[in-house]
RNA sequence: GGGCGAGUGGUGGAAUGGCAUACACGCUGGACUUAAAAUCCAGUGGCCGUAAGGCUGUAAGGGUCCGACUCCCUUCUCGCCCACCA
């Protein structure tokens, strides 16, 4: 262990302070601006990570910058305890998923106050406890009313290996987002929530959305999705079964020369029926039913189909054109079948050399036109030897009255003219899905539903809530709702004909749970609604938000469908929760992701031992930017703990000054004789540094920097070596004590008492600076010749131009490289530099 | 395939039109010490030069500008997001 400042004895000491003084417990206050500081609550997995420090510290300076500027700050933390994890663990070591959480739970908190976290820990919320759940029970009801909740069976998500259901936002490349195993399509009947109600919301008020990274801006207009185009109907010739098809490429519709369904096209029984094909189209639904989304969706794969033995008409010149069956449609998007155009469309263009399907140029590019001409007059070019689609932007041919139209053009007119022949519709379409919220899993909030026999399925009454989960169930990790094992919770009356009835046995997915804690952290005691209206109207919405860029389109998105639906609801005032957004990079350890199998895991713990959690912090926050990704290297922890012992030092160094013998009026006179000049610097750097610190936190979180101009203000109070003490200097050390308050709290906390005060730190406005000391009656300008930096000259700021030309123009130097060529040219950046062009 | 972002010393990084490399790590030297650690001080992009000083340098190439790490164009590399999305 390095000797140094006693951080052990600090860290502790400071930290009972901060509780038995009720220092971050707060309430509404009318009359002090309210600030919401909020970060990303944790999954208590054991251990808080070095994710956790970054992501909390980053959160604390906020809070603590917020409080000493005077805000009534609401800083909370809790649990997002439900989960798969707690399950596993569970199953693995034979123990109760509840005791096990809480377990973690308590361990975890031990290790936040640790690191001496701003939290009012008396609003600390666990998603696990009924007086928590209960309200994700009331909320589902709500939505259940208003239609949004709903079950409905079809292809879903499954996870083989979770052995549970998945959102489309949990399917990362075609694997589970936790285990990455391959996820399977199921038919289920599964409970989703009409988030597609919200789309158009969702995706308008992004704008408002000033403060947040311009990455997650796009990351969720992205998997919203929106794209427009035209549905075109086209007509199955012996039927007459009406196709319709959508396209955001409706310029290349004369080129369509067959059109692909997807294998579970609803339409496709019926088309085949009693044609030679059947046979071997059955088989091919057959075959890609089994295929995983995985393999499905592999980009190398070659696509196959087969021809259904149908025609369809295509509305636009009466041309019939044969109907395929491909497992490159996917049923989820747009209709569930396309108008292929090979000419213009890279993969029906592989698809159709594959299967010989036939192809018409209808856009060209001039280039590409000039060349097909020439080789056109010689005979040797042919549609057919084409060897890729041309997807870009050209002139339309072989498309009727539309021909010679740029295709831009083009796509709006043949749009407006199909709908006025209604042979299509002009329509948007979107990616996003409904959100599916059923888990067969047991360590979640039971969804409130009762089925019965006579009246169907029920919501369960309000006055019965919470619907409680069973304590000490058996889970065998082998599928189906382990609740469903549970008799006597299964076992309910109908609240209407009171009859014999069941409960549903699936639980929620936890992103319900997160989807609106932060609204519970503003009344989290609250038994008797959701929450208070009027203190969420006095803390929301939160202004600062903190966490991973991992939770871009799954929590953010969620959270602001349900603020928007809590606002339709009339619960809250506000459509969006999250003001500003803070997503932070990751912590890595030689460039890879820590993890237990790599064996390359940095335990904070250990370094709190090591150093305390103050060197902890500084060492973070001084790596890198905080969006920027950090490769974790001890060797930062031994440069912060050095630099806090400087400081440490600079403290009582100056107190011992100070209390022996060397007042500081005397000194103070004295210190001007010697060393006016640079105890006149050290005043100005001390203001100069509380702009730039101030600044670096307020505007941009440039925390890095703000450090890095702290050390610079100690550097120069060191490099009088002592020889001098007065009042800049204590007020430069003073300085350095309050800036350094949000990053390394409790040594500040503990040389500000030294220095004399009696309360904490954070009951201390934070400084303003002087903008008169800023100012520079001697300025010192870089004098360039030609653009190259050549001489400097000290001259007054408010030197007139003339004056200072002649000035430039004597210098040695700038003569030197003058000599007896003309300038042509002076220009002159006030109070930085002068550029002579000759 | 599409979109977004990044590329600066030995290392983390600073400067977003005006002194390139602040601050820190590392390294070298010095002071203190019997010695070491700790601490304090100095030096530290490359090349030429005893020095003064000069040249050169922000992935590569080009452009705009009095002046470019910063803006524009082309190329390369890396990272992230989306993707059989019609």
């Amino acid at each position: 262990m390095p000797s140094g400042y006693p951080f052990k004895e600090i860290e502790a000491k400071w930290q009972r302070y901060w509780q038995r003084h009720r220092i971050f417990n707060v309430s509404p206050d009318a009359a002090r601006p309210k600030y919401y500081c909020l970060e990303m609550f944790p999954y208590p997995s054991g251990k808080i990570h070095m994710g956790h420090v970054r992501n909390y510290t980053i959160g604390d300076v906020v809070a603590r910058f917020k409080m000493m500027q005077g805000f009534n700050v609401l800083h909370p933390m809790g649990f997002d305890a439900f989960g798969q994890p707690a399950e596993n663990a569970a199953i693995k070591n034979k123990a109760d998923p509840g005791e096990w959480t809480h377990k973690c739970i308590d361990w975890m908190r031990n290790e936040l106050k640790q690191m001496g976290f701003s939290y009012d820990w008396e609003r600390e919320v666990s998603t696990c406890l009924p007086e928590y759940y209960r309200w994700n029970q009331w909320i589902f009801l709500q939505m259940l009313e208003k239609g949004l909740a709903y079950k409905k069976s079809s292809a879903v998500n499954w996870c083989p290996s979770c052995l549970t259901t998945l959102a489309n936002e949990e399917v990362v490349n075609g694997g589970c987002w936790r285990c990455s195993t391959a996820v399977a399509q199921k038919d289920l009947e599964q409970w989703y929530l009409k988030i597609t109600d919200y789309q158009d919301r969702l995706l308008e008020d992004l704008k408002q959305l000033k403060y947040w990274p311009e990455r997650v801006i796009t990351m969720q207009e992205n998997w919203l999705g929106k794209s427009w185009g035209v549905e075109i109907y086209f007509r199955e010739e012996t039927t007459g079964e009406i196709i319709p098809v959508f396209t955001t490429r409706v310029d290349t519709i004369f080129g369509a020369t067959y059109i692909v369904l997807a294998p579970e096209h609803p339409l496709v029984d019926k088309l085949i029926k009693d044609r030679p094909q059947e046979k071997k189209v059955r088989a091919f639904i057959e075959k890609v039913r089994k295929e995983t989304r995985t393999i499905r969706s592999a980009t190398d794969v070659k696509k196959e189909g087969v021809f259904s033995g149908a025609y369809a008409v295509n509305p636009v010149n009466n041309e019939p054109v044969p109907i395929w069956v491909a497992d490159y449609v996917l049923m989820e998007y747009g209709t569930g079948a396309i108008m292929a155009v090979p000419a213009h469309d890279q993969r029906d263009f592989l698809f159709a050399k594959e299967h010989g399907l036939p192809m018409r140029v209808v856009i060209k590019n001039l280039e590409a036109a000039r060349f097909a001409e020439r080789e056109a007059r010689r005979g040797s070019w042919k549609p057919e030897e084409m060897t890729e689609a041309h997807e870009g932007d050209g002139i339309q041919v072989n498309s009727g009255q539309f021909d010679g139209l740029p295709n831009t053009v083009a796509k709006e007119k043949i749009a407006a003219w199909m709908e006025e022949t209604a042979i299509g519709k002009k329509t948007t379409n979107w990616r996003l899905r409904d959100w599916l919220i059923s888990r067969q899993r047991y360590w979640g909030t039971p969804i409130p539903v009762i089925y019965c026999d006579h009246c169907g399925s029920l919501p369960v009454p309000e006055k019965d809530l919470p619907v409680l989960l069973p304590k000490k169930v058996k889970i065998s990790g082998e599928g189906g709702s382990p609740l469903s094992q549970v008799k006597e919770f299964v076992k309910t009356k109908c609240p209407k004909c009171k009859g014999k009835a069941r409960r549903e046995t699936d639980t929620m997915a936890t992103f319900f749970d997160s989807s609106w804690y932060f609204l519970r952290f503003c009344s989290p005691k609250n038994d008797k609604e959701v929450f208070y209206k009027k203190e969420v109207a006095y803390w929301m919405p939160v202004d600062q938000y903190v966490g991973g860029i991992e939770h871009a389109v799954l929590h953010l998105l969620y959270s602001r469908f349900f603020t928007k639906f809590l606002k339709d609801t009339g619960w809250v005032n506000f459509e969006e929760p999250f003001k500003r957004l803070l997503t932070q990079g990751m912590v890595l350890k030689n460039g890879e992701v820590m993890s237990k199998s790599k064996g390359n895991i940095v335990d904070p713990d250990e370094i709190i031992q090591k150093y305390g959690a103050d060197t902890l912090r500084l060492a973070m926050l001084f790596a890198a930017p905080p969006e920027a990704e950090i490769d974790w290297a001890d060797k930062g922890l031994e440069g912060a703990w050095r630099f806090l012992n400087r400081v440490w030092r600079l403290a009582e160094e100056s107190l011992r000054l100070e209390a022996g013998g060397c007042p500081l009026r005397r000194a103070r006179s004295e210190a001007r004789k010697l060393e006016g000049g640079s105890v006149l610097d050290l005043r100005r750097k001390t203001h100069e540094t509380i702009k730039k610190v101030t600044e670096d936190i307020e505007k941009e979180f440039k925390f890095n920097t703000a450090i890095s101009a702290i050390m610079e203000l100690v550097n120069q109070v060191y490099s009088l070596q002592f020889t001098v003490y007065s009042q800049e200097v204590k007020e430069a050390i003073e300085a350095v004590v309050i800036l350094l308050s949000p990053f390394v709290p409790h040594i500040a906390e503990e040389m500000w008492e030294k220095l004399g005060y009696k309360e904490s730190i954070l009951k201390n406005p934070w400084p303003k600076y002087n903008p008169e000391i800023l100012k520079q009656d001697i300025v010192s300008l870089v004098i360039q010749v030609n653009g190259k930096m050549r001489s400097r000259i000290d001259v007054s700021a408010d030197i007139k131009e003339e004056e200072l030309k002649k000035l430039v123009l004597a210098d040695e130097k700038v003569k030197k490289w003058i000599q007896d060529k003309a300038v042509k040219n002076f220009i002159v950046v006030p109070g930085r530099l002068v550029n002579v062009v000759v």
